[in-house]
DNA sequence: TTCGTAAATGAATGGCATTCATTTAGTGGT
DNA sequence: ACCACTAAATGAATGCCATTCATTTACGAA
């Protein structure tokens, strides 16, 4: 007996409901009104949208662009934290289970914003430029672009290409880049693989703390390691991910390079 | 007013319980009654420990050590989804909250499973063989250990090294090993950094489905990359995430040898 | 007109980590 | 010997979460 129920927030009929609290007939009796007769509050406060009745909207309201776009804004404005089915549906003014019409899961919406993040990631230089500094653009712009958004990681790392086409699309450009540099049609694959395990790795590195490293009451066990923290300490001003990551990088490069004929 | 009221399953004291349901006198007016005068039921049906009454017991139900190893039983037997502090409060025959007064959160677990883990990594090498022998046996079998544990990944990767004794202890022997090898001091954290970050990393490729890069439907749009990948698989009978681990270490190695004096 | 399907709402459901009041046992001080 | 304090357990919430299902409504094809 739903005389007296709460809504969504943020998505409320501001002509039925006080405190977050609606009173009034049942939805099942209350006559429909037609979205043009509304009254003119509703045009007054976009911010308030007007209530959305049960049943089929006369046109879609959500499709998976729309999904996407949308949880890539509310992970911007409250992190994966704030990446939650209930809050995505707030964000689109829409019930959470009619996002289960267009993703079956939590983990697709993850697949859609993986693979749109994707597509921001620059292949441009192969081709362009020499293979060795193709590799370094691709692998920084890689690394940059999913350090913003390490919790996708574990997911792209299984993630089979087919469910990516942007992914897919990505894998294509470097693999031309890396056959037309000369390197081996059975090593390209394996290349990749293990170029994109070391940006993976390096991406969550961007994100650790700046004293991780900090041994603490441990120094005295740990003279060796102690050491060596503080001389990059006291050489570096550079970020220590970074300086990590090209060292990696350059030794990659150079160490696949030799596989090319 | 608890005359009627369910207890956590798999813990029961058969003398009170029937179907799940606990029948009698609430606790406060049960009176007390010393272990030793039990019933001898409870001696002869150890897969059904007695139920324990509120308050402190005698001696200590609970510590980190028993915890950890309990949670390692636990994923072993339900992997990292059955990790579930009620699951883990269930294994240890204690109530979920108990476990808060030994750990501050579910991250705390992970944290000591972490650390524990770090201990099983092979680290003799160093010392006993040349430096590039010693990291690549301290590399496969990181890798390794961590392959079947990669929900941690994205704890370990942030994770201060004071909070993980056993962690900073690897990380010492590594850092000697380097030492003398001759690497300049201020390079040794960034080339540990850029071998676990590989390392990490190709811990999800090993559990990646095996059809992964199976381009299915879009093989046409992806020439380059298709062909990449089916002659990999017509070459190797290796798994592809060893030759690719493989590929990428040997190129880490030669590549960071080049930094020593 | 009727029927089937697509896309929305609304109301559960069960599981989750965590918190808090309460109970009990040991310990250190007077 | 008593008393206060603290540690370690239980039991009962709390609030959030992803997901499911019945229901409602709109549109298009037969």
């Amino acid at each position: 007996m739903p005389f007296i129920y709460e809504n969504y927030s943020g998505f409320r009929d501001v002509t039925e409901v006080v405190n977050g609290i609606m009173l009034g007939t049942p939805p099942a009796e209350r006559p429909t009104m037609p979205a043009t007769a509304r009254p003119a509050t509703d045009s007054r406060q976009p911010e308030i949208p007007a209530k959305r009745r049960a049943g089929r909207p006369s046109s879609a309201v959500l499709d998976q662009a729309v999904i996407t776009s949308a949880a890539l804004r509310l992970i911007g404005k409250s992190g994966y934290d704030g990446l939650t089915m209930a809050a995505l549906a707030r964000s689109l003014h829409v019930a959470p289970s009619a996002l289960y019409n267009h993703v079956t899961s939590k983990r697709d919406v993850l697949v859609l914003v993986e693979d749109h993040l994707a597509s921001l990631v620059d292949v441009s230089a192969f081709g362009a430029e020499p293979w060795d500094e193709a590799v370094r653009q691709w692998a920084w712009s890689y690394r940059d672009v999913f350090s913003k958004h390490t919790p996708l990681i574990p997911v792209i790392a299984v993630l089979p290409v087919t469910d990516a086409p942007q992914t897919l699309a990505m894998y294509e450009s470097v693999s031309e880049g890396l056959r037309q540099a000369g390197f081996p049609q059975e090593r390209i694959v394996s290349s990749i693989v293990a170029l994109e395990s070391f940006i993976f790795g390096s991406a969550y590195d961007v994100t650790a703390p700046a004293d991780i490293f900090d041994p603490g009451s441990m120094a005295e066990s740990t003279p060796n390691f102690t050491a060596a923290v503080r001389s990059l300490a006291e050489q570096g001003h550079e970020k220590p991910a970074d300086v990590a990551f090209s060292l990696g990088l350059e030794a990659l490069i150079s160490g696949l390079g030799a596989l090319r004929r």
